[in-house]
DNA sequence: TCTGGGGTCCTAGGACCC
DNA sequence: TCTGGGGTCCTAGGACCC
């Protein structure tokens, strides 16, 4: 019922989140240049005088990227999704911590709650930020939101002891935007007063939905601020940047979007994916390929059950050692969940790549899920489709998908 | 020593159906 | 022999996000 010209939307980011949580467990090393990511075995090391000793980035070696970091380490030219071992040249005594998302999936827990109460109507947009639609709140027309975002930024902090930054808006585009303006701890209200002066000088890749690709096409026009592009005719975004993305494009530089809260989804897809320590060849490195390759599937048939899912859908994700990347995938008769069929269908998706290039990644994805609630009854029944899917299929063997337990003729990879 | 892992959405062509 | 127009599903790839 609310007037979509009145809404308030809360965009809420944890500060520097994965690292923050860190700075919980070990304070000692508040202030200091920390990087979060890489490997697995840079747990510290409680040593016999009580102190811990921590790996630095010094040493560093392997295909690792910066999952965050610290202020301190951001400082000194470190970011989110940075090679490690560039980010060991920049700054080569932070203190490298592997990541532990149990830890920050509690922690995100947590936060969430707290918001939750205090309002209940939350998108959830990862592990470390949602939206929030404050518009039926009591009270937060009166000041546009700012008390209620004082009042969530304190019960984030009560409940996590953690900073958080909060942008209130009329729409999610806005609020997105605007928590970044004066972070961390921050907290901004912006109204479409605010859009000339706040919103049109920052650069166009601000924008949630303007990517690396857009953002360098855009410059390539002389566009750089969001200004720019909502001084470009739309006409002329529509030809150069196709009827969907150039609409969107002009909306978005005006501030316009209608999107609603969505509280609930399910998910569309589960997968799994593993980057090897040394790019892997599918005839020399075949067993030890075959292997990750069974293991990647039995931690996905995990998640699935763990879940609840079965899928109708497999597929297979390759990075190739010149970064290029293919998939394959294959629609079943029937849904499954077990590791065995999971194997045998990703497999047959394998078959119909070209392996004689080195691989660095697999991945395997499942698809089109189906809650396991509501086939357990009726599976053999399920309707065979015609089409793509049992044709991709190239060998006899391989249509056998549907059977819960089938004869292990493929192991192989190839 | 470049470039992780887990997702969503969109596009576009072909198959198939009516 | 020539000639339709939807609509949906499947597959592959790409952009983007956290």
């Amino acid at each position: 019922m609310s007037n979509a010209s009145h809404r308030l939307i809360a965009h809420l980011d944890m500060d520097a989140f994965y690292a923050s949580v860190e700075l919980l467990r070990y304070p000692d090393l508040r202030g200091q240049a920390v990087v979060i990511g890489g490997g697995r075995d840079r747990q510290p090391v409680l040593q016999p005088d009580g102190t811990r000793r921590y790996a630095t980035l010094r040493h560093y070696a392997g295909r690792g990227v910066v999952t965050t970091c610290t202020y301190e380490a951001r400082a000194l030219g470190v970011h989110s999704a940075m090679g490690m071992m560039k980010a060991a040249r920049l700054a080569p005594d932070a203190v490298l911590l592997p990541v532990d998302f149990d830890e920050y999936r509690l922690y995100s827990h947590r936060f969430k709650e707290a918001v939750r109460r205090i309002a209940p109507e939350i998108e959830d947009r990862g592990i470390d930020e949602i939206y929030i639609d404050l518009t039926d709140l009591p009270g937060a027309q009166a000041d546009a939101g700012a008390a209620v975002a004082r009042a969530l930024k304190d019960a984030v902090f009560e409940a996590t002891g953690l900073r958080c930054s909060i942008a209130v808006a009329p729409n999610k585009l806005l609020a997105k935007i605007g928590s970044e303006l004066d972070k961390p701890d921050g907290l901004t209200l912006l109204t479409e007063a605010d859009l000339r002066t706040r919103i049109w000088p920052l650069a166009a890749r601000q924008v949630n939905g303007i990517g690396p690709k857009a953002a360098e096409k855009l410059a390539g026009f002389g566009l750089h601020t969001i200004g720019d592009v909502a001084a470009a005719d739309p006409q002329w975004l529509l030809a150069n940047f196709g009827r969907s993305y150039g609409a969107w494009l002009h909306a978005a530089a005006h501030g316009h979007d209608e999107r609603a809260i969505v509280t609930h989804s399910e998910p569309k897809s589960i997968s799994r994916e593993t980057t090897f320590e040394r790019d892997l060849h599918a005839v020399h490195d075949r067993s030890t390929l075959s292997e990750l390759f069974t293991r990647l599937c039995e931690r996905l048939a995990g998640d699935l059950q763990r879940k609840g899912y079965a899928a109708q859908t497999l597929g297979i994700k390759l990075r190739f050692d010149d970064f290029k990347r293919v998939s394959r995938d294959v629609t079943l008769p029937a849904p499954i969940a077990d590791a065995r069929a999971i194997r045998q269908a990703a497999g047959s998706c394998l078959k119909r790549v070209d392996l004689s290039q080195r691989l660095r990644l697999i991945g395997v994805r499942a698809a089109n899920l189906v809650p396991l609630a509501a086939i357990s009854w009726a599976q053999t029944s399920a309707p065979t489709r015609q089409g793509a899917g049992l044709n991709a299929v190239p060998d006899a063997h391989n249509r056998q998908v549907d059977l819960p337990f089938f004869s292990a003729s493929d192991d192989s990879m190839v």
